[in-house]
DNA sequence: CGGCCGTACTG
DNA sequence: CAGTAC
DNA sequence: GCCG
């Protein structure tokens, strides 16, 4: 549906007659002179977007006159939100929808306009005086809120003092710092973390887990000072003191009293759990770091728009570091002893911490393309270089590309359904999607199992798509193939389930197309999602779904880890024997170390997963960042799925989190051998890799 | 200072 | 090959 | 940007 603009501009020079109809302005807008309109290729959405009231009716025919189009329905070319002063944010989310507010939409109040005009600049949309205010009772933390000024020296002076065993608690909060709330929440918070990782997961929670979820985590304070080393470290020698000085920092009030260098020294059992509810639907983020990850994604997401690739890795490095702490960063000192975070990035987390905001942000915001460009980069298949041509040839919305510009078939189709394929997809819809494909699937053959991987796997409670993982026991990439291409895909296709194909290795070789991308929608819905099909023989099963689970930060992370092992992996398996050039360039293919199992690969790499305790029990680590497999189990645990868990903790090591899961042997064993394939866990979520391995 | 994952698909 | 995506 |  095309959005309607008001604006002469727009209409009368060139005059698509689908958007005449609403072009209902009386009077005619006076446009300013062409280098005067500071708003050209803006889209503004008024709230309320009518031009009833005399003021906003001013201000609105104001914007227009400086460039400005005015979106009289909400749309994918919305660029700016334009809020009346005495709404606030739950009002705009009630109005447009939090799940159609996405974060390039630019949201400021009233006065944003006028004092763009004033200055006749695009002013930086993050200062303090354009910001729409939380909504009522939303929790102090909320994001875009702003902390109380505090003095930037303070915190610092007192962190160099208590580096040594700085504990959360007192680390938090300097003694002269007034609570801050969202800090306050750690123990609560730290509970109804998990929640949401239950294998029903829906959005709701039953006071049952939360109870369930009490228990567990006391216990695992029970056990947290297990005596036990993992120290195999297999990055570098030298990493206790560095390790250790980090980690410090993140030890929660819990363990204050230990001196020992225990488990508890480097264990957090809440440390890691922080990430994995993340953006839970409506219940927001409690990671009181949320404001200074919003900052730095900006960064990021800048750095990615001017093509500033490694930048752009390591503000999101830098992100996803801090997304897994659990107490404020809010000092230099403490944020330089994290991994991925280094002097500059450490003084940014200061600034944003003391200023609550950021000047180098605030200098990039200027260039009035763009909005345009990150809207044209959120079509699939359109990055920065398509992007930036495309604004080159002159087009400035979503409606210019529809028209005038050449685009591939399958831009056309992201094009099509930019809103659907940019919007996220709850958890519940991708096991729906991956329920349908598994039954096709077991029509054509009974042996198929399929495996959701992606976010979905690492517990998130909504995608951005939807990933399966194909395979059949000691079947071949061909033989898959062909069950999948020749029968279960048409099948879908007929069923009205798969709507495109979009990647689907059917123009090259015949042979050895292993993936599938396309769009599916539910039955009775009009929403397509991005579905991706990953055919994967069984040998390489485990390599397959690392590659497919883990984020592309974590898999840069482990391939960069096995290259420095003189290894590869990849999504066939990891390989030893390798040998490389002058510029890391491989010379030998290598052979064959292992593919089918996801555990031994990590064990390979020296991320050993399992480990003997006193007392006959063992635990099983696996290694995704930050948000894992464990969290999926932990969902199931939480149901009780696996009987006799005797705790559950989080390891950080350097930029790898490990998520312990400690099981009874005995029981674990007896389970095991009761249900022989799989058919506890394998509902979905769940995969015969994280079986006992044997 | 130089490296920063390794691969598949499209046009 | 470049561009895009995973 | 970070890291060695």
């Amino acid at each position: 549906m095309p959005a309607q603009f008001s604006n002469r501009r727009k209409i009368s020079a060139k005059a698509p007659p689908k958007l005449s109809k609403k072009q209902s302005s009386k009077k005619s807008i006076q446009l300013q002179p062409e280098d005067a309109q500071i708003f050209r290729g803006l889209v503004f959405y008024f709230l309320p977007n009518n031009d009833i009231a005399a003021p906003r009716r001013k201000r609105i025919e104001k914007a227009q006159e400086y460039g400005a189009l005015w979106a009289r329905e909400w749309s994918a070319d919305v660029t700016h939100v334009i809020v009346d002063a005495n709404l606030r944010m739950s009002d705009v989310e009630k109005a447009i929808g939090s799940d159609q507010l996405k974060p390039r939409h630019v949201i400021v109040n009233e006065k944003y306009p006028p004092d763009c005009i004033e200055y006749q600049v695009l002013l930086p949309t993050h200062l303090l005086k354009f910001q729409v205010f939380p909504g009522p009772r939303r929790g102090p933390e909320a994001e875009g809120q702003q902390p109380r000024e505090k003095s930037p020296k303070a915190p610092s002076e007192h962190f160099n003092r208590s580096k040594i065993f700085a504990t959360a608690g007192a680390a938090a909060k300097p003694d002269n710092e007034q609570e801050e709330p969202a800090v306050v929440t750690h123990e609560p918070a730290s509970f109804a973390a998990v929640e949401g990782f239950g294998p029903s997961i829906t959005t709701k929670k039953g006071e049952n887990e939360d109870d369930e979820l009490d228990r567990i985590v006391a216990e695992v304070q029970a056990t947290a000072d297990l005596p036990l080393e993992l120290e195999d470290d297999s990055l570098e020698p030298s990493s206790s003191t560095t390790a250790s000085d980090s980690e410090d920092g993140q030890l929660t009030r819990m363990q204050e009293k230990k001196h020992k260098r225990s488990i508890s020294d480097v264990v957090d059992p809440q440390l890691g759990f922080s990430c994995m509810r993340k953006n839970e639907g409506t219940s927001k983020s409690k990671n009181p770091n949320l404001r200074t990850i919003e900052m730095l994604d900006k960064m990021a997401h800048y750095y990615d728009r001017i093509g500033d690739r490694w930048r752009t890795i390591s503000y999101r490095k830098a992100i996803t570091a801090l997304k897994r702490q659990t107490d404020y960063i809010a000092t230099r000192e403490q944020a330089i002893g994290i991994p991925g975070i280094g002097e500059r990035l450490a003084s940014k987390v200061e600034e944003i911490a003391c200023t609550n905001k950021l000047r180098r942000l605030e200098s990039t915001v200027t260039d009035p393309n763009d909005p345009i460009l990150l809207l044209f980069m959120g079509i699939y298949q359109v990055g920065l270089p398509t992007a930036s041509r495309w604004i080159a040839q002159g087009h400035q919305s979503l409606e210019d590309l529809k028209s005038k510009a050449d685009l591939t078939p399958n831009q056309r189709i992201g094009l099509d359904h930019y809103d659907d394929f940019l919007s996220r997809i709850p958890r519940s819809e991708v096991m729906a999607h991956a329920d349908i494909v598994r039954r096709a699937c077991s029509n054509a053959d009974a042996q198929i199992q399929l495996v959701v991987g992606g976010s979905c796997r690492r517990g998130s409670a909504d995608c951005g798509d939807i990933d399966l993982i194909i395979t059949k026991e000691s079947a071949s990439l061909e033989q898959i193939r062909t069950i999948l291409v020749d029968t279960v895909i048409p099948q879908l296709f007929q069923d009205g389930f798969l709507q495109v194909g979009l990647a689907t290795s059917r123009s090259r070789s015949t042979d050895r197309g292993s993936k599938w991308h396309g769009a599916s929608a539910l039955p009775g819905s009009q929403v397509w999602r991005r579905i991706d099909l990953l055919f994967v023989p069984w040998d390489e099963f485990g390599a397959a779904l690392i590659y497919f689970t883990g984020n592309d930060i974590f898999n840069r992370s482990i391939r960069l880890l096995a290259s420095r092992k003189k290894m590869r992996l990849n999504q066939h398996g990891l390989y030893g024997d390798i040998m490389r050039g002058e510029k890391r360039e491989r010379i030998t293919q290598g052979r064959l170390l292992e593919g089918r199992s996801e555990e031994r690969i990590f064990e390979i790499l020296g991320l050993q997963t399992q480990h003997h305790l006193p007392g006959g029990a063992s635990i099983r680590i696996m290694a995704y960042m930050g948000i894992s497999l464990e969290s999926v189990i932990l969902g199931k645990l939480v149901a009780g799925a696996i009987p006799r868990c005797i705790a559950l903790s989080t390891i950080q090591k350097r930029d790898v989190v490990f998520h312990i899961c400690e099981i009874d042997l005995a029981t674990e064993a007896a389970t095991a051998a009761k249900n022989q394939t799989t058919s506890k866990w394998s509902k979905g979520t769940d995969q015969p890799g994280l079986s006992p391995h044997n």
